[in-house]
DNA sequence: TTGAAAGCGTTACCAT
DNA sequence: ATGGTAACGCTTTCAA
């Protein structure tokens, strides 16, 4: 049977309380007490239960990391990161995976709040602001990325600006027919809108007329669906000059399609990315792509979830991460 | 204020128990007074506090899963299925990372049961069976991949064989000279111990002399470590006819050498990894690996854990997940 | 089929 | 500085 703090009270000749104390080392404890608790604590494997501790204390200690899919590269690192963070200051993550399940997101905001989690980080991907009542009781929760919502804290990459500069970068060369990979029609994702809207604001600037046959769809940004579109897309469209993927994954399987098709990259099509996934660096040749610091990310929705956990009525709080665009071989004149 | 049993039960006018047994299903309730406190737990928006549940019933319906580290894409894969298994059977998972630090990896073995998971799923890299007293009571746990010890049931695939039947298939058309990049010196990983010992089965198969100086070592199994150390090597031997990296991660860092020295693959030099990661297959060429079943490693190391939980006593068991070379531009003659 | 009461392990409050 | 007591929300006897 588990030694439970009654337990190590009677080994140490204290009350229950003063075990406690010791553990939570905020009421001071004479260091003849202490020693006589630590060490019956070591002799007993006492190891504390956090069901009980967390039913007393209204506090778990875990928090809730939902992304839509573990297995993508950009997802990993985040999670990384942010587990990572989350550990150095004592939290432990439990994970959820959304699927990219709308429904999914928004049960997950709304009913997350089991007291086995005391916050939530949560990465949507269609997330729509109707869809979550307000004046529902949320619990403590911080987004991330492109969402157009008001009700939670937010860390984000502007994609537009990010998109905008991208194209830019690929223009300068004097490349004028630049493709973009992972438009989606209808309703897509907040970040399929922001990146095509900073590539068209960026043919804005050059002067460049906008031209539909240059927006290669892509609804599920994989390397697989954005190898299938690119193909299809070549069969009955010229190369362009440039290719910019809404993300390095599908950069990475657009990369493959291009190779196996002959055509010589950068000199015969340019091809940039989106994310600075580590297997960008390694691509042949190494991937152009917008950079941000995810352990930024992850130590800033951190911040932004413990003050909320201090502070549930505080108006919304936002965080811009910066970017910056590293042109590597896939871009290089 | 969080609505309660007491709550839910006050309001459809019956006792705690009764909204107990409609929640948990198990003793029969009338239709009527189903309806009633399922309607009173809608109207209070009840989410049952698990904190309390798993006091009271000793079991959270919490696992960890252990991983060196979630950033790396095998891992990301791994973790992305046990997550999808566990959450169709009912469990919740909870993420903890090692960082391949062996006292880390004992120390959840042996310190896990903070009764806030029931059981452990953990990849370790080093773990040592001498490390781990005898009668300490462990929590549940299943251990996945290669490792030498006979205390925790284990789901892994066969290291040895799987590295020797890719040999042999790098060695068919002729080849003769075939270096393996990922030996470790001195106490390395169970992995890179089995994965050299497969090689040097298949020479010895082959007739081949075994060659110490088509051993490139590569402590961390990383594209940038992997990267460096081939590129290392190249500067001071011949290139090989084909390259053995013992993770697809490995090779995928290796191809980006070779393209860069301006080799050409397969033709001047076969590559070949190990695990079927996705990007592999978007690698260029793509990539030749030892591929497995990735949900089945999940599937089964869940049934383990669970029969575990339900037998403490039981012996070691342990499941050998099946695994096949599948040849892929980067070796195809 | 349903109700009353006890208790899981912890910490906070109030004494001493 | 330390001890006694009550309470967190749930489920499980035992009775009715």
């Amino acid at each position: 049977m588990r030694a439970t703090v009654k337990d190590v009270a009677r080994r140490a000749g204290v009350s229950p309380k003063t075990v406690s104390n010791v553990m939570n080392g905020v009421v001071p404890v004479s260091a003849p007490t202490r020693l006589r608790v630590e060490q019956a604590m070591a002799e007993l494997d006492y190891v504390p239960n956090l069901s009980a501790r967390g039913l007393r204390n209204g506090r778990s200690g875990v928090i809730a990391l939902a992304l839509p899919d573990l297995a993508t590269p950009y997802s990993a690192e985040v999670a990384h990161h942010i587990v990572e963070v989350a550990h150095e200051q004592g939290w432990i993550v439990q994970i959820e995976e959304t699927g990219s399940d709308p429904v999914r997101e928004q049960e997950l905001m709304t009913r997350a709040r089991s007291n086995l989690i005391d916050g939530l980080i949560l990465n949507p991907v269609v997330l729509d602001e109707s869809a979550v009542k307000v004046g529902v009781a949320l619990p403590p929760v911080v987004l991330l990325g492109e969402v157009t919502q008001q009700l939670a804290d937010r860390v984000f990459v502007n994609s537009l600006t990010a998109a905008r500069d991208m194209t830019l970068a690929l223009a300068k060369p004097g490349r004028r027919r630049i493709a973009v990979l992972g438009t989606t029609q209808g309703r897509g994702s907040a970040a399929a809108i922001q990146r095509t809207q900073g590539y068209e604001a960026a043919l804005d600037i050059l002067g460049i007329p906008r031209d539909e046959s240059l927006l290669i769809p892509c609804e599920k940004w994989t390397p697989e669906t954005a190898a299938k579109a690119l193909d299809a897309y070549l069969d009955q469209h010229p190369v362009p000059e440039a290719l910019f993927c809404f993300t390095d994954s599908m950069a990475i399987g657009a990369l493959s399609v291009l190779w196996k098709r002959g055509l010589r990259i950068p000199e015969d099509i340019a091809v940039a990315g989106f994310d600075d996934i580590a297997d960008g660096r390694y691509a042949v040749p190494s991937l152009t792509t917008v950079s941000f610091d995810k352990r930024t990310i992850a130590s800033e929705a951190l911040r932004l979830l413990t003050e909320r956990m201090g502070d549930r009525a505080h108006g919304q709080r936002v965080v811009s991460v910066d970017y910056s665009i590293v042109e590597r071989g896939s871009s290089k004149a």
